[in-house]
Formats: structure tokens, sequence, C-alpha cells
DNA sequence: CTCCGTGCAAATAGTTTGCAACCAA
DNA sequence: TTGGTTGCAAACTATTTGCACGGAG
């Protein structure tokens, strides 16, 4: 990892007031060391952990993938209902599924917004609108 | 259960060749019985069974939910990733969902419908669009 | 009579938690 | 020093599966 990507995941712990723990520092740079939006589930980044040369716990990677969407750093995709998918990026927005291998990137801005919100009942307000368009490959 | 719907449930298990045995019967007369949709967990359909006085084993209930979504007869719906919830109607629309108490329902008809879909990357094709709109009680 | 369907209990997968050791401040 | 963090293993929850029995056609 460059001393860039780490100064990028120290600054993303920094935003959040989370202490800079070896482990936390380590996901934090292969989750936004080179500024790309990312989704990965906790095997997925443990195993890039590996891959990395480091060793954090499987656990430890579930509890600080929590700990970053508790802090607003991140946030929880439910696209399977077997396993859980952390988006880097916070903000609403929608998202492609590819169901052929469990994928799931950002759909191109702007065009899957909705055109109008319905009406919600009474006492509620909106806290989200998630949207995933699941793809299949063509035949 | 009235005589209506019980020939409501045996029809839709009808049109879709499934063979009318008692707890299919029982559990497809609770879901369409008075001919309106719903969403289900295992758990709260099994409740609802017991409720209605007729026994069928929890793995039977998952696995006649399971056989009625590949019968086409119903959709699973994922929402929050601990449980799967499955949907009486079977084609594409928006759903609420209220994190207070975890319930999900229809949106409204065509007001949540998307503006425009997104460039499907190359080789891929829609296979069906989600759309979420979490709601939380006003402050 | 023949299979599909069912129930039970055990297996599984993903995720969380209790607790002792550890380490950043 | 000291309270937040981590690792491990055990606990948990939702769901699936293997297998023997039972019932629909």
């Amino acid at each position: 990892m460059t001393p860039e990507a780490l100064e990028r995941g120290s600054k993303w712990l920094a935003r959040a007031d989370l202490r800079p723990t070896r482990q936390r520092l380590s996901l934090a740079t292969l989750l936004v060391g080179d500024g790309q939006d990312r989704h990965v589930t906790a095997e997925s980044l443990h195993a890039a952990v590996e891959r990395a040369g480091d060793r954090v716990s499987l656990a430890t990677v579930y509890n600080t993938l929590r700990a970053f969407c508790d802090a607003g750093l991140m946030q929880e995709v439910t696209v399977d209902g077997s396993r859980s998918y952390f988006d880097t990026r916070a903000d609403d927005h929608p998202h492609f599924y590819m169901e052929e291998n469990g994928s799931l990137t950002d759909a191109p801005a702007g065009a899957a917004r909705l055109r109008a919100l319905p009406d919600v009942p009474e006492g509620y307000e909106i806290a989200r609108v998630d949207v995933v368009i699941r793809l299949r490959k063509t035949s």
C-alpha cells in the first residue's frame, strides 16, 4: 500500500473520530485508499486483507464494517438476503446487482432516479429509497 | 376458513400444477383466500397457520414458500438481510418498509416508477428492479 | 402402488457476542 | 493508566437438507 493510500485511509478514519488502530487502518486503506468507491462483503474484504499480507480476524472485519456504518462512513446494502454488502458511498444511489456472480456496482448517475415519490402513510417519512437493478447475462 | 377462501387457494395451486396437499391448501388459503395481496415471512405465516388451528411444520412452510416462488406464484423480497419476505404479487412493483416494526406493504401504484433505466452493461439485461422505500416514524 | 410431499432433527451459513489480552492516548 | 479494540471460540438466527414415513393420484 502506497503512503498516499495510507493517508487517505487515515483521514477517512479521522473524519469519523475513529481511533486509527492497525486493523482499522488496514481496512480503511483497502476501502478508500485509491479514492474509488467500493462494494464489499465481510468475506471479500477479509480476503483482500490477507491478499495484502495483513492479518485481521473475520470477526473484527464484521465489527469494523458495522462501526464504519454507524459512523456514517459507509452504508449497508441489502440485495441478496444471504449476505450483506457494504458501500463506501454513504449517500442514496441506485445499484446494479449481477445475479450471475453476486457482484454489486453503482448504477450510472441520474438515470435511475424515481419519477415521483408515492404518498407516504400518515405519520411516516422517507428514510431512504433503495433501488437495486438486477441484471442477468443476455442469453 | 370459508369455502370461498378454500376454493381460491385451491385454484391458485392448480394454476401452478402443485398437488393440493393439506399443508399447501392451508398455506394457500391463508395467503390468497381473501383475494388480498400479502407480505409474509416464514415465521409470520407459520404463526398464522397455528392461529388458524392448523398444523404445518416450519420447515414445510419454508419449503412450500420456496416452491410457490419457483412456480411463479409469489416473489421473494429482500429488504432486511436478516429475513426474507414473500409477496403474493409476483410482478415488479415498489414496496414500503416500515423500519419501526419490520412490516412490508405495497407502495401506491405508479408513483414510484423509475424515470428512466440506466445504460445496462454490455451483455446484460434487466431481470428485475427492486424499489424499497424505507419509512421511519415522523419525530 | 408409486412418488411426491412432509416432519423432524441435524446441518449450514452468515453474523454477533462474551471475555481475556492488548494497545493507542 | 485506562478505556476503547481485538481475537478467538462459542452462541445465534434464519434457512436448508437427509431420511423415514405418509398420503395424493
